[in-house]
DNA sequence: AGGTACCGTGGGAGCGCTCCCACAAGTGAT
DNA sequence: ATCACTTGTGGGAGCGCTCCCACGGTACCT
């Protein structure tokens, strides 16, 4: 505990000037000492170092903001209704690897929701006033204007999932592609034949990979690719419900099914059983994210496994990197960059 | 969308006095239309408008909270890890009706977990760097420091369920008394006899007053109260499952369940058909907080209904009241507000 | 010895606002 | 006509910091 040195006339807080003055040096020179610049003696970082104890001194955000024209925080943006966000894992998961890499930090993170028109125009609003260094979009659409508002705002920002093959945004990915075709050779190796694919929102790009890769897996196999097999659903529950319902009544003879998300895959479950099939005797279930969902699901559901945490985890790296040379995210000429990583089949008793 | 004219050298944002030059006033004019002023003349008001929309001004919030002394922003706490936040509806409940009520307002909402004792760190320097106007505490424990260290800072809070009766903090709860109360002698009415209660957290002021509620509604019934039917839980799913098993345990012949949340009553269920009791032909069951599980629980769950939406827009109403007129949180003499919001038993096929 | 190079340091200027005092102009009572 | 007040307005001062230039001191070269 630091001592609370009542200093000031009015009981208000410390200022640099106090301390520089308690210290017995300049400002700057206490500037500098808080701010970890080299160019310091050790006897005087430890005399302000001690003056700064003394008076519990406490650097004041707005006036630093103020000169350094720099907040200090980042936004992770979730362009979502507030309740996707709570019931799907992936969110949270995200939320947790952004977290654990910014404890490490100075840098604040700011939760915003911008699933309503109201709450987006809020958004904007924020933006404009620059009250973030930059920002981290998850979960963006193919027609979202949020990532063009930020380039030309000139806010450093990363995406998770490029909304195309090619995004100007730096973006971090797990690989969509590779993870869909993992997940129908595992379906393949298990002797399955007729494997249909419930998709996810088909504006997003990264569930238009993987319906890419499960094509291209079947036609590799040599399989045929139906496209009566594909049912596209919305990452959500119902979805799943829904399209596997859509798919039984198609497709009846079919074998396995490979859901865009674990979430998907629990609502195409429980249809599957209302309908009397077995999982996985008559029916293999393969989901995708290896939420906590598939753990727990009954039988446990074979997915496939993105990192999301490590997702998490890179995408602060790149953005305190891009904040830090306080370069607009546009990426320009090779500077790009697309970080992708890679997916892991976790195989379980659904398949 | 406002047209962004590119005053000033290095095309940065316009300022005031740009703003000012540009509608022919001076600075202090502008400032005065943008904080809303009443008094400004008409035509005055209009021309700064004019050149506000025209130049695509926009506040720079730091230069406001330095000179202001004020952030515009407030935090909503929350000091459990992040998983408890995700898989308790009750904190998302709650963040909807937060963010609903401050939507109509310029302030920004901040998001914060203090689970970790790393992060009610972190949290300690970034409330004493001031950077929020005002902070909601929800689920506080009855050794937490954070609400004193409120105080100390001269912080205006609003806590959500007080420590004990005799909070000094401003705090908006609901009825936990009454609500049990409502529990219990529903299924006295319902011809049950031996209720057993499984807790929330013992240090939690409200379910304390949940377990009041529970015995003296008994009492008056005329039954007899007997403590080996009281089992603590913790308000997890877990928790209920565990405290459920106990209870079977000690009172195979129990043939009600009063559950202190939903989540726990979904633990107790499970634990229940595992041990062939049949719901409600067997046991009753009834949880608190009617959330979604209750209503997708099978069989769908009685449960007491707390306004968490509605507490969330009072711990603003009340938070705002208090950043306005600048005044602590901690309330003096007759000034203290402990608001309480009424329950409602909502009764479905598991009672 | 003088010159050049740095290092550590002090403090002025300025970031973009709000606050408040001063002042001009208008209004109405005396 | 004078005074007293009100209304709308302009602009100085200052919020607490960072940035940067200038300066004295020491070290090393010629």
């Amino acid at each position: 505990m630091a001592s609370h040195g009542a200093r000031g006339r009015s009981g208000g807080r410390p200022t640099l000037e106090e301390v520089a003055a308690r210290a017995g040096v300049g400002r700057g020179t206490v500037s500098r000492v808080i701010n970890g610049s080299p160019r310091v003696s050790d006897a005087t970082r430890a005399a302000v170092e001690a003056a700064v104890a003394e008076l519990g001194y406490v650097p004041n955000t707005a006036a630093r903001a103020l000169a350094a024209n720099r907040t200090d925080a980042i936004a992770l943006v979730v362009p979502e209704p507030e309740t996707r966000f709570f019931s799907e894992p992936y969110f949270s998961d995200m939320l947790r690897g952004v977290g654990a890499a910014l404890s490490d930090t100075e840098m604040q993170l700011l939760l915003i929701f911008a699933g309503s028109d109201r709450e987006r125009q809020r958004l904007a609003q924020y933006l404009a006033a620059h009250r973030v260094d930059g920002v981290l979009l998850v979960s963006v659409h193919a027609d979202d204007p949020l990532p063009d508002m930020l380039s030309q705002l000139e806010i450093p920002a990363v995406i998770s999932g490029p909304r195309s093959a090619g995004e100007t945004l730096t973006s971090v990915d797990s690989d969509n592609y590779g993870g869909a075709r993992q997940a129908v050779e595992h379906l393949i190796g298990r002797g399955r034949r007729t494997i249909a694919h419930i998709t996810g929102r088909l504006d997003v790009y990264g569930a238009q990979r993987r319906i890419d890769g499960y094509r291209d897996a079947l036609r590799e196999a040599g399989h045929e690719v139906d496209d009566l097999l594909i049912e596209p659903g919305d990452f959500s529950e119902g979805g799943g419900r829904r399209a596997m319902a859509a798919l039984l009544e198609r497709r009846p003879d079919l074998d396995a099914v490979f859901a865009a998300s674990d979430v998907t895959a629990a609502g195409a479950r429980q249809t599957l059983r209302e309908a009397g099939r077995r999982i996985p005797d008559d029916v293999a279930l393969v989901g995708y994210d290896d939420s906590a969902i598939a753990r727990h699901m009954e039988p446990p559901l074979t997915s496939v496994r993105q990192p999301i945490e490590e997702m998490g985890r890179a995408m602060i790296d790149l953005l305190l990197a891009e904040v830090a040379d306080r370069r607009p995210s546009v990426s320009r000429g090779l500077d790009r960059r697309q970080m992708v990583l890679a997916t892991e089949l976790v195989a379980r008793a659904s398949s």
